[in-house]
DNA sequence: GTACATTTGTTCGTATGTATT
DNA sequence: TAATACATACGAACAAATGTA
């Protein structure tokens, strides 16, 4: 079941898939930290190349966040404020610049919903604390 | 001004900042090849970790995307669609899994937004070719 | 169709730096 | 201070996909 280094699938993928799982089911809570890189490389018997792009590709998706000298976390999900779309008004979804991320204090992995209002001012609001609404 | 392997700043930000710039200015136009990574090694004296990391940041930005065998090519910017939100209805922004990645053929960087219908469907809209209006 | 060169992907090893506990 | 944990960086080797001669 754990990994298969002789699969055709790459290590960092299924180790990926492998802690994707336990924190999409519930079993990694909100909050708690994921073990370290040195315990998954002993545990999972992979190489720490493997588990840091394991842990990258969870930040991708916005379901950990990344703490130096601390460990990774899953995640909380916190509450979305509505942004209201009037006539006229249009939104996209795009990613933030590193710059963004630091100026609107953007976690990796999560997007910035950019409203244009009719009267053509720009809002810039973070992917995961709002919620567009009509 | 190249790249100063003693600042603070880490080479791989230092050389994304010098490629974004290519990009954003125009000087590098949609579609078209950055140098392979060979290239950028030898141009800009860094170690080839240093220049996957860096266009690893401007993949994750949804700024190029990058095909195996053939190189990384500055990203088009295509049509949005218009999706119109109802009274009711709600519209949110996040990434996708890698497997939503690949049922939905989305490039790297590149958010989905999950509409939440007032009757209880929801919807999900490539992020880089949807537009949201009231 | 084959063979080769080019390019990115994966993996390991090694070393050093920085932040937190 | 020391231990722990993640970040940055270089080098090396081989795999896989692509394009071309």
């Amino acid at each position: 079941m754990a990994i298969d280094p002789r699969s055709d699938r790459p290590v960092y993928r299924q180790l990926a898939d492998l802690l994707h799982d336990e924190i999409s089911s519930g079993r990694m809570s909100p909050d708690s930290l994921l073990p370290s890189e040195a315990q998954l490389v002993t545990e999972y018997r992979v190489g720490r190349e493997a588990v840091r792009q394991a842990v990258a590709v969870l930040r991708a998706e916005g379901l950990v966040r990344t703490e130096r000298g601390i460990g990774t976390r899953v995640r909380r999900v916190v509450d979305r404020a509505p942004v209201r779309l009037r006539r006229g008004d249009t939104a996209v979804a795009r990613m933030p610049s590193i710059h963004e991320r630091r100026e609107y204090d953007l976690d990796e992995g999560v997007p910035v919903i950019e409203v244009r209002r009719a009267a053509g001012e720009v809002e810039i609001h973070a992917g995961d604390r709002t919620e567009i609404t009509s």
